[in-house]
DNA sequence: CGATGCGTTGATCGGTATCAAGGGGGGTGG
DNA sequence: CCACCCCCCTTGATACCGATCAACGCATCG
């Protein structure tokens, strides 16, 4: 799923993808406005909130797994808001395809032709571009070998390293 | 206090800004990089992680005060990412002084002439923007008569209306 | 077979960065 | 007490990256 916010004329920002098992809508306070969309075909659990709110006194340990997951979710916007706020496109791009890979990896899944499942237009949304600098961006990258588009949303990483130095910044 | 990450070249971001009483370094992994400096004369409280811990043990109602703060914070970064991602230089520096306005209220604190502790480029490297953008934008806005300058880190509000409406995006 | 949506590519525009210069205020040393 | 210096801020000129506008290919689906 995308979590996204809006601007009154239609301006949009991708702040987070969802995975399997990833929560939504913990905030306690219901003040926090942020909508949710579904990219691939999505099955989703529900809790009441009270009785999810008793679960958590009976086993204080989930209590402090749920504030782990929300200090990771801040490391991970801090780690946004320095792409969004001071890298370049071609970096921009090389983040979001070395961040898929780390977490297939991390999850299990096939990490080397890593799978997009958001188009154009969500990565652009995400990564603060439209979706023609994304685009043009994964043809740069393409054309320098340093990826291989299999299909529109698997793409194979060709040199991690290159990849990696680009999206810290090193790498031009 | 602000709180910032760098890339490697020097290009900075500052995540966020901390104020009398908030916290640093809850995380309980110490695997998140990112440096903290002080804007104006400040006093530390140091708390032993082991310590910190137990005390939450004993007072579980701390720990879902905790979890509280992260929440707040994240909705925060979202919001920031929304700025950083999609907004102009002018929308960029609306929002900004908007946010230093209701903190301050929220705080008791002198809200409109508002008291801007940081310089120009803390300013830059917060909103994503070079120093001399944010000095034009500053310039901009008080030949519009929507602010006044009043010092260089007191500005007045003039018209929060259209601070606001800027800020969402409406006001060009 | 046409319609529709997504992705790519090209041409041009514009907003913000960058490079450069100068002003002002506060602190320091003579 | 004054002069100098340094830092921060502002302003101007120019460059450039990415947005925007536009057109087209391609696949999917009705």
């Amino acid at each position: 799923m995308k979590i996204y916010k809006l601007l009154p004329d239609g301006r949009r920002q991708i702040t987070g993808f969802l995975f399997a098992s990833d929560f939504l809508g913990l905030a306690q306070a219901s003040t926090y406005a942020y909508s949710a969309e579904a990219i691939t075909r999505t099955d989703v659990c529900r809790f009441r909130r009270k009785e999810f709110e008793d679960l958590l006194d009976r086993f204080p340990r989930l209590e402090k797994k749920l504030l782990g997951v929300a200090n990771d979710e801040l490391a991970a916007a801090q780690e946004q808001m320095l792409l969004l706020g001071r890298k370049s496109a071609k970096e921009r791009i090389a983040s979001f395809l070395l961040a898929l890979n780390k977490k297939a990896a991390r999850c299990g899944r096939s990490s080397n032709p890593v799978w997009i499942p958001m188009n154009r237009s969500d990565i652009g949304d995400y990564l603060g571009l439209s979706t023609e600098t994304v685009s043009r961006t994964f043809t740069e990258l393409k054309l320098a070998r340093i990826v291989a588009l299999e299909s529109n949303s698997k793409i194979r990483l060709l040199d991690l390293d290159v990849i990696e130095s680009i999206a810290d910044g090193n790498g031009a």
